[in-house]
DNA sequence: CCTGCGATTTGCT
DNA sequence: GCAAATCGCAGGC
């Protein structure tokens, strides 16, 4: 991947400034890299300070202040204690919203993945879902708040036909369980 | 192959 | 004090 066809096709804040039901299923498809590693996005979920699943629904906090705070950010948080999860801040400013990237295909910098995540048995599991993708591309809570169209980050627009994608519940979640705001790549067999 | 459980820390009640 | 936007391993089939 050049520099001069990347550059072309970075996505530019106005692609996040949207509600993050727009987002997710958009991003789908698109290109996510951190410090050159990383890949396809193939599935991710939206959030919204109007449904009790997402952490900007108790109102801002210390915690959910980069939630409100201008999109096209990095929301970076602790998971079980263990995990680190990364979104995409969405929507204006002072509206609470973002989009969880829950799997990439990987594509760059599949050695350094590799080498991050000894764990994972085949290319299949090196970064399906979320805690797994934060490992590989070594996403870690530093990042939180950092703007997504500055490196390390870089977040490309899809070339070609927009994918099939399929809607359905997102996961791990208890509360507004029901609402499928989950999106993934129809087949894509690099999905959590 | 599939199911069940422990890890480990933070934020808010 | 407890629940949490998860993962990997152990153990059983």
């Amino acid at each position: 991947v050049s520099a001069p066809a990347t550059a072309a096709r970075r996505l530019g804040r106005e692609f996040f400034a949207r509600p993050a039901l727009e987002v997710a299923p958009d991003l789908i498809g698109c290109t996510l890299l951190f410090d050159g590693v990383g890949g396809t996005i193939v599935e991710t979920e939206a959030y919204d300070e109007s449904e009790p699943a997402c952490h900007a629904y108790v109102g801002r906090t210390a915690r959910t202040a980069v939630l409100f705070g201008p999109p096209a950010h990095a929301y970076v948080y602790l998971s079980y204690g263990i995990h680190q999860l990364f979104n995409f801040v969405c929507d204006a400013e002072g509206h609470g919203a973002a989009v969880l990237v829950r799997a990439i295909e990987p594509h760059e910098g599949v050695h350094e993945m590799w080498a991050r995540r000894p764990a994972a048995r085949e290319r299949g599991g090196l970064c399906s879902g979320p805690g797994k993708l934060a490992q590989a591309l070594a996403i870690g809570p530093e990042h939180n708040g950092r703007s997504v169209l500055a490196p390390p980050f870089e977040v490309l627009a899809r070339t070609g036909q927009p994918p099939a994608i399929v809607a359905g519940p997102r996961i791990g979640i208890t509360k507004a369980a029901e609402l499928p705001w989950r999106f993934l790549a129809a087949g894509n067999p690099y999905t959590s």
